[in-house]
DNA sequence: ATTATATTTGTGTGCCCACACAAATATATA
DNA sequence: TATATATTTGTGTGGGCACACAAATATAAT
């Protein structure tokens, strides 16, 4: 027995049925839709009879509620804020989740979503605590965070957690049980790929460099779980040539800085035919060897701006790329779904690794990954 | 001079303003909502000064129109067709591009959107012409078209264009100057990844064999395409090592059949140590290679069951994927946006090309690419 | 000026749902 | 039995927009 209908807007086209509503849900049940509100809802209370003929009701007639009678019904507006680093002149990463999860944001308005962008500096912990107290000022109801200071964001977790507040990570994570899910990618892959990526292209031979350049203040416990990943990965597919790889932790991120660190320590390893740079500024160190006509390859990550334009002139052989505006859309949609649909995410949403090079690029800059 | 208008439902919270209405736009033109109705959507005739007014006060109060409320009353509703092939047990590869499809009409049907799938089968001609027309007896608004067969896919073209239907292209085309969108690879890039990946790992005198399997029915204009770019890249990036290419077409896809060609082909051919199959068969050739202990790499196409399993068990080294469930929401995002919202969409919508590796498929698997 | 016709404008209804409130019914208390 | 209280149910309104129709105004023809 079924209990199709037919819209008869468009002329008796079979595949086109118009959705159940309340109504019809209230009719075929013999209430009103009050009482048909109030059983979706579970709210105020209902006859047991009249209820169960309600749900076999939504049953038969296969009811879904319509979102978007739903959202403009229900009043009440959303806010997200949204507490990442600002993108700099040297490090123009960040602008990419923010562009995600602005595109985001514009994609939901309607549902009354509301955005409020809570920026700090990468580099100065009392600007990230400053934005958190701003965050816990505006009385939002979740809060998209890149945890980069991990003590301050332990601190500022906390409060939000007295206050109810939900949040997510992006980009990157700590360890804590109460977050709504985590955005970003599955850190020990990365170093992974770039294992394979390098073992496939080296030759038997040749060695390889971990090149890690961060600042003090930085959290780097990620930067840790990549080169164990890329270790990894030759730990477990030794085969026949044992590579050997190398470290260099540099805190600095001068031009000059590095050229010469990475000049001095090329001469007393001749070997090193491969550089594997640990976070986005592959292109200082690409940099350099385009300048010096050095033959050694680079793999990297993130397509900001200056690794886009080592990629292409050859600088940079490979650049691993973690979806950073797919993340920050994801981000914004998880929310939605918590609040609009009472869907619970996935309490880990990994990323995927894209593989990028001089022949795939444009499709990468073009589509918003 | 501005306009902001905070909402009260939220204990007054400044980065929460109201949408601008039509009824904000008619009070502040000091006309009715009919007229401003009337403006927006140039229906009926309005008086010249009302209708500046109007037209004033929507850019004052930077109004955009409510999709949700504008599609609740916008009572028609929206029949897409989709016109592809079905996934058959030797190549699932159509199932991805259907899931899309699918998920994106989820998305949107509370917009009203609703889909014909039409299913043909992929090397039976007589199928595709029958389920065309069952396309254009549907009349249905927009159709998402895989133009496998190329004279029949203009036959039935040009019967769309009679009828005012418009089309998106969806994982191929053909040149045609009407079609509302096409969504998929650029093939030509897809041979230049391939040939980028081989001439990387290879070394100096190791050749290449590209393998085209097909079925005779099949239209392979584009399989020409990617071997043409394949070929390209190492045309233009000749350096020292000078690669030669060979090319074996196969007319079957017979376990049998083809792994007696390759073993011929081989012998004669000593030197070849990597292997390019065009399409998404490349599992054919790993199990060869598997048995036999062959070290040769192999490079393929498309994320299908059996080719996973060739890269997690390490007999294909790369796969190249163009996010097939993606071309399938974004063909009917592409739709619900021309008709919906009146944006018309880019002419050619192409797909990042991914390289899918073993250390990085699982969040290919996982994420809808 | 008077009627007829064309043009312009305003009002009302429905889309589907959420929620407040009133009405109706049932149960408890005096 | 009458009154107070609790439980259950129905109706109405609003959210922003599209569209039909009626009302108002302007223009033409007589």
């Amino acid at each position: 027995m079924w209990a199709h209908k037919y819209n008869n807007n468009v002329r008796s086209n079979m595949s086109i049925q118009k959705k159940t509503t309340i109504q019809d849900i209230a009719r075929h049940a013999n209430v009103s839709v009050g009482t048909v509100d109030r059983v979706l809802h579970n709210r105020g209370s209902v006859m047991p009879e009249k209820k169960q003929r309600v749900e076999e009701a939504i049953k038969k007639l296969n009811y879904n509620p319509n979102a978007l009678a739903s959202t403009l019904a229900f009043k009440k507006q959303l806010l997200i804020s949204a507490l990442i680093p600002e993108a700099t002149s040297f490090d123009g990463y960040w602008s990419l989740p923010k562009k995600g999860i602005e595109l985001g944001v514009e994609k939901f308005k309607d549902f009354g979503l509301n955005l409020a962008l809570q920026e700090f500096n990468l580099y100065d912990v009392s600007s990230f605590v400053k934005a958190a107290e701003a965050v816990l000022a505006s009385n939002c109801q979740g809060v998209i965070l890149a945890p980069i200071f991990k003590k301050e964001s332990i601190d500022f977790i906390e409060k939000l957690e007295e206050k109810e507040i939900s949040y997510v990570f992006i980009d990157l994570t700590i360890r804590n049980q109460n977050f709504l899910s985590y955005i970003g990618p599955h850190l020990k892959s990365s170093g992974l790929v770039a294992g394979k990526l390098f073992d496939s292209i080296l030759n038997q031979n040749e060695e390889l460099l971990v090149l890690n350049m961060r600042k003090e203040v930085e959290n780097h416990s990620n930067v840790g779980i990549i080169e164990e990943g890329f270790r990894n990965y030759f730990e477990f597919n030794k085969g026949p040539k044992n590579r050997t790889i190398h470290t260099l932790n540099l805190n600095s991120m001068s031009k000059e800085r590095v050229s010469g660190e990475l000049k001095a320590f090329y001469k007393s390893h001749p070997n090193i035919k491969g550089v594997f740079v640990t976070n986005s500024r592959a292109h200082i160190a690409a940099d350099f060897h385009r300048k010096m006509k050095l033959d050694i390859k680079i793999i990297g990550f993130d397509l900001v701006n200056k690794n886009i334009d080592s990629v292409k002139n050859g600088a940079i052989d490979f650049l691993i790329s973690q979806r950073p505006v797919f993340q920050g859309t994801t981000a914004v949609e998880t929310f939605f779904n918590h609040f609009i649909y009472k869907k619970n995410p996935e309490k880990v949403q990994n990323v995927p690794l894209d593989i990028v090079i001089k022949e795939n690029i444009d499709f990468y800059l073009h589509a918003n990954n």
